[in-house]
DNA sequence: TGTCGAGTATATCGCGCCGATACATCGAGC
DNA sequence: GCTCGATGTATCGGCGCGATATACTCGACA
């Protein structure tokens, strides 16, 4: 999932790990939020795996505060005040394997973890994919809401009242869920028949 | 996390995993699912812990279908008929520890992971701890809005359309649960006032 | 009669991700 | 002059997950 976001992320333009963490945290609008502990090393992994590379210095940096450029005191550690950035950029590999994983419809999109990150992208994610996601999550949901459903009529006396009360969360918030997934299905269907 | 659970519900009887998990299920109400990937580990983990032990075969098992049984075909295993069940109890250390962890209230009880486990378990949680976790998981739970509402006001018009229903979702999601928690919160109040 | 799938039951492996922690610099406010 | 908060990268231990293997029972359907 944090390869998928990184990869999408990236597509915009290269960045390093600090900035990549900021842009996931407000576009995942805090379904999701990753921590340096797991994007600096999937940054690591990513890099062995050819899928990114590490830009080289790029001085003229506008970025920071125009002023104090200590002029680096290492070889090529570019360090111009802070400590070393290391801008990431995408590979060829890298856009190809990203353009794979938006192709992917299956369970981990769906479920919790994921589908926030897909929804992140799917701009970019081919219509019929977009359906079946959406869909799939549907089903999830609606799957969920039953499960509460269900455990809310029987034994309505008897169970624990503040596990009574999480149920009754969870079906709300599974409830409010599946008819926002019905409006976004819906709009998707109107969009397909307007461009047929 | 896993481990408060299993140690609470063990309260309530010995338990082999596999109903363990049944019960995790339905009492968490899909706010956490645990796999036994988790689960057989983590009694493993909790057994050299001396948290709980294993309780020594207990024949006379009334559970499963009272017909056929092929009369233990190996030393100590109890298999019965399916594979050889592992009924853990709590130990004394393992109720203490339990006991320990239901004073907690730190920032674990307030997040997504961690507040559903604790709330199943609110019955036998003291009254001020309940009132500083319901108040913890209010606290984050309306950064998260107003974090939100801030993403949905500037530039309603350049972000991409599905991540401003993702942001929506997420924003009603979070109003939603603030309320509960209120309700939750006065109750809680309502019962102070009236015991004190 | 046969077998086939679903439910019961335990276990392990690799790996994604998290929280805690450490280290280092810069700019602003006091 | 000092400290605080933002910027920035990195590692470590450990939790929990999904996939997978193993093995037995029972009812259904052919």
């Amino acid at each position: 999932m944090l390869e998928f976001a990184i990869l999408g992320l990236l597509h915009e333009a290269p960045m390093h790990g600090y900035v990549l963490r900021k842009r996931l945290h407000d576009t995942l609008g805090m379904f999701r939020t990753f921590s340096y502990g797991s994007l600096y090393p999937t940054l690591k992994r990513l890099q062995r795996a050819g899928l990114i590379v590490e830009e080289p210095a790029s001085n003229a940096d506008p970025e920071p505060s125009p002023r104090t450029v200590p002029a680096a005191q290492r070889g090529q550690s570019r360090t111009w005040g802070r400590k070393a950035r290391r801008v990431y950029k995408l590979t060829a590999e890298g856009k190809e394997r990203f353009a794979e994983m938006l192709g992917d419809a299956g369970p981990q999109t769906w479920d919790d973890e994921g589908f926030g990150v897909h929804l992140a992208f799917f701009s970019r994610t081919p219509a019929d994919v977009r359906m079946r996601i959406l869909e799939g999550r549907r089903r999830r949901v609606e799957e969920r809401r039953e499960g509460l459903r269900a455990a809310l009529a029987r034994a309505e006396e008897k169970i624990d009242r503040y596990t009574r009360e999480l149920h009754r969360l969870g079906l709300e918030s599974s409830e409010r869920e599946v008819r926002w997934l019905n409006e976004l299905i819906a709009h998707e269907q109107a969009e397909q028949r307007g461009q047929s």
